[in-house]
DNA sequence: GTCTATAAAGCGATAGAC
DNA sequence: GTCTATCGCTTTATAGAC
C-alpha cells in the first residue's frame, strides 16, 4: 500500500509538471489539485507584493484561505513552495514569448519579432501572470542555494533571447560593432526593471514596449 | 549627565552625517568612529553578497571582527543598520555623479554629460563603493516600511536624472516624441541590472557605459 | 567599549485530532 | 484533506561582567 501510494503521488506530480501553469481548465480539477493551485497563486501574490524576506507562511495561508500547517500537506517546505512559484514564473513567460514569436508570419522582420517578444514579456510579467511577477521580484532576493537550483530555467530563457538577437544580426538588422551580450543584458534589464515602476492605467504595455523597441533600434538622438 | 551624554551623542551623529561616505581621512578618526565605520562597511559587503533575507547580524559581526551583541552599541537595531547602508549607497552615487557632471567643461554636449553620468554611476556601483552595490541589491528586497523611509533619497537622485534628460531635450539632442519618464526608467533599469551580471575583468566599465550610451542615443539598427 | 550569557519572540515544521 | 496545538530552532535584542 505504501508502494501504491508513492506511485500515485509520483504520477500526480508528473501530471502537475506538465499541466499549463496558469488558467487551468476550469473543469476536471480534483479538489486536491485545486487547493494546491490556490496555495501557489496565493503565494505568488503575496511574494510579489511583500518580497521574500517579509512573507510568512501564515500570510500565504491567510491569502489562500487556509492555515500555515495545512500547506505542508502540499509542499515539503517553504523553499519548495518558493521554487515552484519561481519555476512557474519563468516557464510561463518563456512559453508565452516563444509562442507569440513563432506565430508570426514567416517573412516578419527580426525587429518586429524582437518587438513582439518585448511586448509579450512585459504584458505577461506586468499584468497576465502573478507567477511571472513574483519570479521577477523574487529571483534576486532568494538565498543563493535556491537561485542555483533555478538558474538553468533562467539560462534557457536567456539563450532564447540570445538567438533572437543573433538572428537579427545575421539578417543585417543589428550593426556588427554591437556587443550582443551587453545588448541582451541591457534590454532584459530595462524590461525587468519595469516591474519596479509600472502602474496600470498611466501608459499601456504596448506604448512602453514600443518605446523600448524604438529606443533600442533607432536611439533617441534627434 | 544624562543631558550632556545625549547632546554629545547628537553632535557625533551629526558629524557622522556630514562626513564623506567612504575612504575617510585615515587620521583623526576616534576609535569609536572607526569601529562604527568598520561595522557599516562589513554590513554593506555581506548584504551585497548574500542579500537581505540571508544575512544575520552574526554574519556582519563576524565580517567586522566583532560580535552580534556589540553592534547594538552603535546601532539601535538591524533596521537602523540597514537603512544607514542604504542611505550611504544612494548619496555616494549621487554625489559622485553630480561632481563628475559639474566638472565637465561648460560647452560639453548633453550627450557627453549623460554618458559621463552613466559611466560614473556604473563605476561607483560596480567597483568603487560597497555601499552603492549593497543599496542596489538591497533596495528592492527590504520591507516596504524601510523602503518608504528611504524613498526621498532615491527620488532626489531620480530627479537629477530627469533634469539631465530634460536639458538634453531642450538642447535638441533628444527627439520630441520620446517619453522622457520611460526613457529615464529604462536607462536606470539597464544600469541597475548590471549589478546582477557584471563580472570584473571581462569588459571594462568604460566599454559597458559606452555601449549603453551608444545604444540609447544612436540605436543598434544597421 | 567590547564580550558573554541569556531573555524574548517569531516562525518553520510536525503530530495528531477530526 | 484540513485544522489545531505545539515543539524546537533561529535570531534579534538586552543585561551585565570586565
Amino acid at each position: 500500500m505504501g508502494r501504491v501510494a508513492r506511485r500515485t503521488a509520483a504520477v500526480k506530480a508528473e501530471a502537475r509538471r506538465q499541466a499549463p501553469a496558469e488558467a487551468p481548465e476550469p473543469v476536471a480539477l480534483r479538489k486536491s489539485e485545486a487547493t494546491r493551485l490556490r496555495i501557489l497563486a496565493a503565494a505568488a501574490r503575496v511574494f510579489a507584493q511583500r518580497g521574500y524576506a517579509d512573507t510568512r507562511l501564515s500570510d500565504i495561508a491567510n491569502e489562500a484561505g487556509t492555515f500555515a500547517g495545512s500547506i505542508y500537506y502540499y509542499f515539503e517546505s517553504r523553499e519548495e513552495l518558493v521554487e515552484e512559484v519561481l519555476r512557474l514564473g519563468v516557464t510561463g513567460v518563456f512559453d508565452a514569448v516563444r509562442d507569440r514569436v513563432e506565430a508570426l508570419a514567416p517573412g516578419t522582420s527580426h525587429r518586429e519579432r524582437i518587438t513582439a517578444a518585448i511586448e509579450t514579456h512585459l504584458s505577461f510579467t506586468l499584468v497576465q501572470s502573478v507567477f511571472a511577477a513574483a519570479n521577477q521580484r523574487l529571483f534576486a532576493q532568494v538565498p543563493g542555494e535556491i537561485r542555483q537550483r533555478q538558474i538553468h530555467v533562467h539560462r534557457a530563457y536567456g539563450n532564447y533571447w540570445r538567438k533572437l538577437l543573433e538572428g537579427a544580426r545575421r539578417a543585417g538588422e543589428i550593426r556588427r560593432d554591437i556587443d550582443l551580450s551587453v545588448l541582451r543584458l541591457q534590454l532584459l534589464g530595462a524590461i525587468n526593471w519595469t516591474v519596479e515602476w509600472y502602474k496600470p492605467g498611466k501608459r499601456s504595455i504596448e506604448q512602453i514596449a514600443a518605446q523600448l523597441a524604438t529606443t533600442v533600434f533607432d536611439g533617441v538622438a534627434a
